[in-house]
DNA sequence: AGATGGCAGTAG
DNA sequence: CATCGCTACTGCCATCT
């Protein structure tokens, strides 16, 4: 795997990583016959012996090896080496180890003297006194108080003393977190809150849009909206484990001083501590305050069975606001909207132990409004002629900044806004947003709930944290990473790429070098630059463009301080609706549908027939609340016998999954297929290789597997997945068939799949390893 | 004059 | 010890074609 990735990616020249991965070692490893076992001091050790030593290499390398470690002759990529030694360094090759451990000699001749392994540490090749000429006392240890007696700041140019200082800084805090691991990314984002809630609204968001409502009969414009939204989730969440709590100020954060608060009780609220702000300040108001650790699994739960329960009332339309927040119109029960309201919140409140709140109101702006009156633990209706009393940063679109310039102009209330000219609105906060908001006080929004879950336009990442890198190889590196995640994010919905988006963070000249957060990225300028691209953009192209895109923001390494990178898409599905494209993915096509004509298209954000939709679940009838939950597990639509392509590029994943994955067979392209499933083997081998040499010759052989094979093996890397001596291999065979796959739509969908299953596996297992 | 790229701002 | 500052969207403005 290691040799064809070098081989695919090569063309990059060398962009990144080259310098190791195509570096001959000149130490000659002869046979290892003539070496005794001693000891196993160095076990689990590998060390990879850099340039002329003392004492010579060939004696360190028997020491090593007879004291049970291991030698590396190759410096790679993804190299297992776990030290390297070294006498002497050239500054290039300091930044080159940077993430390694490199050793002097001494640590293995004083190891096989003392006949215990050493503190690698205390035998570093790179220090300040050999290396930078700076006086020890002054670097290396980070100062537990104050680390701008680091003098990180020092302004001068690079490759002088300050900069040798703040790279040493770098690599001290990298032995904790090193964004250029391998596993960084997926570690990170596991812990990270915003992107828990933004892949989360993701997924909400595409189960709202494949809802099919009810027969209703629309009268007029009139509708009945509600807000529905828990009472500060996370920290209500969190606190239900802890009930001897509840009276007291409690958040959840991470840490300490500079880490966010994501949800503060209100206990909490009423000494001015808010979302969003740092534990630091909030402890300065309210020194009091307790913070408990996240829970995401816990407000994964809680967000389904509000949505469940929401789902289950069989309302007109639902869009997700965000995990813990749904928009719902209501119109077809709406003359009891408040005893509904009554029932959900009592519901949701039986079955998650949280207080929710509802907001109800002829538009959004009512809904939403009525919400924040309703909180805490309460419901409210409000009316056009209410909304006067409200702060204009209640409003949506109204934040920080045009509250400030709302301010300027006197306007603190939403009443305030009827008495300002529009033009001077306009002048102040764009024309748009003045339109709104004149609209706004008066209690009218124009918005409709069903413009609000439209088809995806992009697909991103960003991290903003722990970025901290000291050369432009490292830089290409860890975005070369990053391409990897993004490219998988797209493989994830069904869309195609038209244009690439980098965006970076940059310390600005005038910030600290070290930030007030720890590893946050600081004061920053953001610069971004975008590309246009090749409609089947495949890994290597992505990679170019991106590399591309960032070599012209021009950043130096040391002030690199994070990265989004975004594709502008076009969803696929639509692209099926509007052409008729028969055998666009023979895994489809190979499932027997009706041939009856296809409807025209329908998407869900226009205003859907649901008697064109083949056979949806029958309007249900007025609930009663816990009747209904039985009812919204309910795929009765699932199983319909006449399927087609369109429709089932509509279900939800999961669904089509199960379909796809259910249909009969087509071709055995495998010559033996009916070999049992053994979970350790697959069709005899056992070996990585042996079953890449499988992989290969299968995948090359077809354009997309057939479901019985597909099947077959997808079962082997499940059941491998969570066993403890399997799941690595598994994770590499996922890898390998991404490499594959490549030009092979059908394939890198089955990819798709098998990675989906894997992580969640992984995951699930707690083993959160990233395998890409 | 419309299209496009870069950027700010907002929400949860 | 620290800390996990994401991501999709809209709209404005300057500059282009
Ligand atoms: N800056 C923020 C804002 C919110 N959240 C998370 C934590 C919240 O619990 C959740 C929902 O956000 P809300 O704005 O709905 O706030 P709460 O639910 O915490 O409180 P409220 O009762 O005001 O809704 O999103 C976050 O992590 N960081």
């Amino acid at each position: 795997m290691e040799g064809e990735s070098n081989q695919k990616y090569s063309h990059h020249g060398g962009n990144f990583g080259s310098y190791f991965r195509q570096k001959q070692e000149k130490l000659a490893l002869q046979d290892d016959n003539e070496y005794s076992k001693k000891s196993n001091i160095f076990a689990n050790c590998k060390v990879y012996i850099n340039g002329n030593t003392d004492p010579p290499a060939i004696i360190l390398k028997k020491l090593i090896i007879e004291n049970g470690g291991e030698i590396c002759a190759f410096l790679g990529r993804k190299s297992s080496a776990t030290h390297i030694m070294a006498t002497h360094l050239t500054n290039q090759k300091i930044k080159d180890f940077a993430n390694h451990r490199v050793v002097l000699p001494e640590w293995v001749t004083e190891s096989v003297k003392l006949g215990v392994l050493q503190d690698w540490t205390k035998f570093r090749t790179i220090k300040i006194e050999s290396c930078f000429n700076v006086p020890s006392d002054k670097v290396l240890v980070v100062p537990k108080q104050d680390p701008a007696a680091l003098n990180m700041n020092i302004i001068d140019s690079p490759g002088t003393k300050g900069d040798k200082v703040r790279i040493e800084w770098i690599l001290n805090h990298r032995l904790k977190i090193n964004c250029l691991n391998k596993s960084f990314i997926s570690d990170y984002f596991n812990q990270s809150r915003l992107h828990f809630m933004s892949t989360r609204k993701l997924q909400l968001r595409r189960k709202c849009r494949t809802y099919q409502p009810p027969l209703f009969p629309t009268q007029g414009s009139e509708r009945t909206l509600i807000h529905v939204d828990y009472d500060s989730f996370f920290v209500s969440a969190s606190l239900r484990s802890r009930p001897d709590l509840s009276d007291q100020p409690v958040c959840v954060s991470n840490g300490s001083s500079g880490s966010d608060i994501a949800s503060a009780n209100y206990k909490a609220r009423e000494y001015g501590v808010s979302n969003g702000m740092w534990v630091g300040k909030a402890k300065q108001l309210c020194p009091n305050l307790i913070c408990l650790p996240f829970d995401f699994t816990e407000y994964a739960k809680c967000s389904d069975i509000l949505y469940d329960t929401l789902l289950a009332l069989n309302p007109l339309r639902i869009s997700a606001i965000s995990l813990d927040e749904a928009l719902v119109d209501i119109s077809n029960m709406a003359d009891e909207a408040e005893t509904v309201s009554q029932e959900i919140r009592r519901s949701i409140k039986d079955q998650a132990g949280i207080d929710v709140s509802i907001g109800i109101g002829s538009n959004i702006l009512l809904a939403r409004l009525a919400l924040k009156k309703a909180k805490p633990k309460g419901q409210c209706v409000l009316s056009p002629e209410q909304v006067g009393e409200f702060n204009i940063r209640d409003l949506p679109g109204v934040g920080r900044q045009v509250q400030q310039k709302l301010d300027k102009l006197g306007i603190e209330k939403v009443s305030d806004l009827k008495s300002v000219p529009l033009s001077k609105l306009n002048s102040a906060v764009g024309n748009a947003l003045s339109r709104k908001l004149h609209e706004y006080a008066y209690g009218k929004d124009t918005d409709d709930i069903r413009t609000l879950d439209t088809p995806i336009k992009t697909v991103g990442i960003e991290i903003g944290w722990a970025i901290r890198l000291i050369s432009n190889e490292e830089v290409a590196q860890f975005v070369f990473n990053c391409c990897e995640e993004l490219f998988s994010r797209l493989n994830a919905v069904n869309a195609y790429c038209e244009m690439i988006t980098v965006k970076q963070y940059r310390k600005m000249s005038d910030a600290p070098f070290v930030a007030p957060k720890h590893l946050g990225h600081g004061h920053c300028d953001i610069a971004s630059k975008t590309k246009k691209v090749n409609n089947k953009l495949t890994f290597e192209e992505l990679v170019e463009d991106v590399m591309f895109l960032i070599q012209q923001l021009n950043c130096p390494p040391l002030e690199f301080r994070g990265i989004g990178l975004h594709m502008q898409v076009k969803e696929v599905e639509s692209e099926i609706e509007s052409r008729e494209e028969p055998a666009r993915k023979p895994f489809q096509s190979r499932i027997k549908f009706s041939t009856t004509k296809l409807p025209p298209p329908v998407t869900p954000t226009k205003q859907v027939l649901p008697s064109i939709l083949p056979k949806p679940p029958p309007p249900k009838k007025r609930f009663t609340v816990t009747q209904l939950f039985q009812d919204a597990n309910d795929a009765s639509y699932t199983s319909q016998a006449s399927l087609n392509a369109r429709i089932l590029s509509e279900l939800p994943s999961q669904t089509r999954r199960q379909i796809l994955l259910n249909e009969d067979d087509y071709l055995p392209s495998l010559s033996a297929p009916s070999l049992p499933l053994v979970t350790t083997d697959f069709l005899g081998k056992t070996s990585l290789s042996e079953l890449r040499k499988l992989l290969k010759k299968w995948i090359d052989s077809c354009a997309a597997p057939t479901s019985n094979d597909a099947r077959r093996f997808f079962n082997f890397i499940r059941l491998s997945i969570t066993e403890d001596t399997l799941w690595a291999r598994a994770a590499k065979l996922v890898d390998w068939i991404k490499v594959l796959a490549k030009d092979k739509p059908e394939w890198l969908y089955y990819h798709s799949l098998l990675y989906e299953e894997t992580q969640k596996q992984l995951l699930a297992k707690n083993k959160a390893t990233k395998l890409f």
